[in-house]
DNA sequence: CTGAAAGCGCTTACAG
DNA sequence: CTGAAAGCGCTTACAG
């Protein structure tokens, strides 16, 4: 049905060996011949069989990432970013929503490697079992795990990119230190969660290393917009010194805005609020939330270089784990506390 | 390097077209052969390679989408929807970012062509040549157009999902007539914008059908939240009768409800408010918006099943057209005027 | 029910 | 510089 170089080679009146050598760019081939096959093939509208090319190179230039749900608009971000790395070494992606789902994420990584994908960018490897994890790990195609922190990879073999929560976490709290607060909340989530734990360790330490007499109160609840309304709620009943807030993310820090001006004080008037994140509706609300910048787009691009990396160095590839930088957006839900340098 | 059909045939002691048969599901093979080769297959964790399957085959169980920019939430919905669907399938989706630009969208079918896709979802085809829209058409490949109503196309072949968005805008306006509205702005984007122009046409409608006293103020913009805000402060300085706007988008509403406080006046107090989309930020707000609901998921789903029935019934194949229903989703931002039934 | 053969559309040593 | 051959890992008529 369609062209092949079958058809190029009869056209032509050569073998076709050496039309796949003037179509790939080879060197050892005549200028005449190149210039009469790439001619012909343009003619005929020649489109190469990725899937041939891929059978007898074994190399597919596919790369896949499976992630929760492409709807939450942290993985759309990573995903661009994945992509358009992709894109740039002329690779595809595939993508895969897993809903965390065991069954699922199973399906999709033997899927995955059957289709000889060169490489997967994951947020999880916690639905697949023990002998799973050691079949991707031995398979030899390139994993990286996206946000996960370096220690949460049990198994040799898997990369890993994530952002610096640690420091993330200490810009917060040397920056509401430094404007003067001191009694500072803070909202997060449970103490499963490596990314927020490391957020929250990182602000202890900035409080601890910056004025000796600042004093936090750390609550955990859900790591949602609810959560952060219930935690907010709470802190106002009973902190009533406190100033400022850090919120673990960006949505409890929205959960937290609400629920002060419920409660009739005003952001950032009575209580600076600051979140983690940067998501977009941080640009919305009013005020526009100040907030540390996750660099979502970069830990894609970041993920998928690492992966390429790996394929590229094939057996002798070993893994690596890749920080990346946060930074302070300052916008206006933390204000200066007067009297204080 | 991996195993093979030939690895189990050898350790079975038969032919790698009896492993075939084997492990294909086909009916003609001994039960304990089929036992036996299944047993070895496991045991050698054998993977199929489908790019060998596909090579002989001629089909790569995937599929793709190009869109602008998967950070929109809109296209996020889409994608989750589609990709399910796929999944539903045994398909694999890949994700492309076209960002509207010609050589981008150019790239990508030449590219998923080679990779022998099965069917492309895209939602715009204006970045190709009309050559290259020839081709594509002519390439067999099954495409729907995502968003775009059927009277956009202009090349047969390709197949269309909508929604029903003059019924979305007739909705709209009847809402508000029923709920005792006389004067009622409606903010819009450009004329060039189809989906945009038919809510605009299905609200018209229904202020004529529903009442014939009351007025409609239309007005065109940017179809953005800060489009929405402009447009909004313009009503609200010219137009001193009106007691609701109908939104031809939620940004545009959004926009609406900011420039509304500003001018320190209430929703739905002062002015109703009806957006269009149902974008999650519409339940964030206060007040929650009122807002025809657009099936976005559904419109990804719906478009990989004509995708794949296409696909199914080959040259046989004749375009499809499906237009997807949309329905009310009343929250609190529109009142009723008293004094009216 | 099973084997041997041909073929899917390419690439890549190997000769010449 | 080019051709002939072998092979990538499968499937699928064709015999038997």
């Amino acid at each position: 049905m369609s062209v092949t170089l079958k058809d190029i080679a009869r056209e032509c009146g050569v073998d076709v060996s050496t039309v796949s050598r003037c179509l790939s760019g080879f060197n050892g081939v005549h200028k005449s011949t190149r210039a009469k096959v790439v001619a012909v093939a343009a003619r005929l509208n020649y489109r190469p069989n990725r899937l041939a090319m891929g059978l007898v190179t074994g190399k597919s230039r596919t790369l896949a990432m499976i992630i929760s749900d492409i709807r939450n608009p942290f993985f759309a971000d990573l995903a661009r970013g994945a992509e358009d790395a992709a894109f740039a070494a002329g690779y595809e992606l595939v993508l895969c929503n897993s809903d965390l789902n065991p069954s699922k994420e199973s399906f999709y990584v033997h899927s995955l490697l059957e289709k000889r994908v060169e490489g997967i960018l994951m947020n999880s490897v916690s639905g697949l079992s023990h002998e799973e994890q050691e079949e991707l790990s031995q398979s030899g195609v390139p994993i990286v795990l996206l946000n996960r922190p370096a220690s949460s990879v049990r198994l040799r073999g898997f990369s890993t990119v994530v952002s610096d929560n640690s420091t993330g976490g200490f810009i917060a709290g040397k920056y509401l230190a430094d404007l003067g607060h001191r009694v500072i909340g803070h909202l997060t989530g449970s103490v499963q969660h490596g990314n927020l734990r490391d957020r929250t360790q990182g602000f202890r330490k900035a409080l601890q290393e910056t004025d000796a007499q600042a004093t936090s109160i750390v609550i955990h609840g859900r790591h949602s917009i609810e959560g952060g309304y219930n935690m907010m709620q709470r802190l106002l009943r009973e902190q009533k010194g406190m100033t400022a807030v850090f919120a673990g993310n960006d949505a409890m820090a929205f959960g937290a805005i609400r629920a002060i001006f419920e409660a009739g004080q005003r952001v950032p008037d009575d209580i600076s609020v600051i979140g983690f994140d940067d998501v977009e509706l941080g640009t919305i609300i009013r005020p526009p939330l100040t907030t540390i910048h996750h660099p979502k787009y970069e830990m894609g691009r970041a993920a998928v270089e690492v992966l390429l990396q790996h394929s590229a160095q094939g057996e002798a590839a070993t893994p690596e784990h890749r920080m990346m930088e946060v930074k302070l957006v300052e916008r206006k839900s933390c204000r200066r506390i007067t009297g204080v340098k």
